[in-house]
DNA sequence: TTCTTATTTAGCTAAATAGCAAAATAATAA
DNA sequence: TTATTATTTTGCTATTTAGCTAAATAAGAA
């Protein structure tokens, strides 16, 4: 909870995670979309990656990564419950987990 | 916004919160939660007023700080529209803004 | 006024973070 | 094989952050 929370506490870190609801991305489509050189777009892609929020595939010479949307939406919503009703009705109401961790 | 992510990157803000959820708080009584010195704790609410999340109010030799829910909620409900269509049915529905930001 | 209590500010150090350029890896192309 | 392209890792510097203690402020009590 504490990693994604930090992970998401950078701006381009949340720009990266809301091209990738687009549509899965390679890390120089990605790369194209900020002034920033590739290495810290690599950068904070492994941040993401550690906080489980986006998964990597080997694509040939390229990876693609894709969001993990649940992994972001599960962590707020708990975290909300605190505050908000709507987020409780939300956690009251989710399908069990399915993957693994 | 960024700074209210930045706010939310810290676990001892983040258990500030949950405190503040249930009741407003002194600064002496939120400390005696916690382990830490309290011009630290005082260091955190400010990092935390200044993202308009809690708001303090004067009561004689105490300073009061209570929660400020709707500046915590609606931001991360708006982020999280981007990756949840449960967030957007609560984002479009919400009664239109009443205070001042 | 002086004393005490509550809180904030200042000044410091250690650790974490973000960015870069250059070097290393990994895969494809020639 | 060598060369090229895509990505990650390394090594660096500058900035930010979190915590501390000590000092400053502010209000109440004596």
């Amino acid at each position: 909870m504490d990693e994604i929370f930090k992970a998401l506490a950078s701006e381009p870190r949340r720009r990266i995670l809301r091209h990738l609801a687009i549509e899965p991305m390679t890390v120089g489509e990605i790369a194209d979309n900020f002034e920033m050189a590739m290495p810290s777009i690599s950068r904070h892609l492994s941040i993401l990656r550690a906080a489980g929020v986006v998964r990597e595939q080997k694509r040939g010479q390229y990876v693609l990564y894709m969001l993990v949307a649940d992994r972001l939406t599960a962590p707020l919503y708990d975290f909300l419950t605190d505050f908000s009703e709507q987020a409780r009705e939300i956690v009251e109401t989710r399908p069990r987990r399915r993957g693994r961790d």
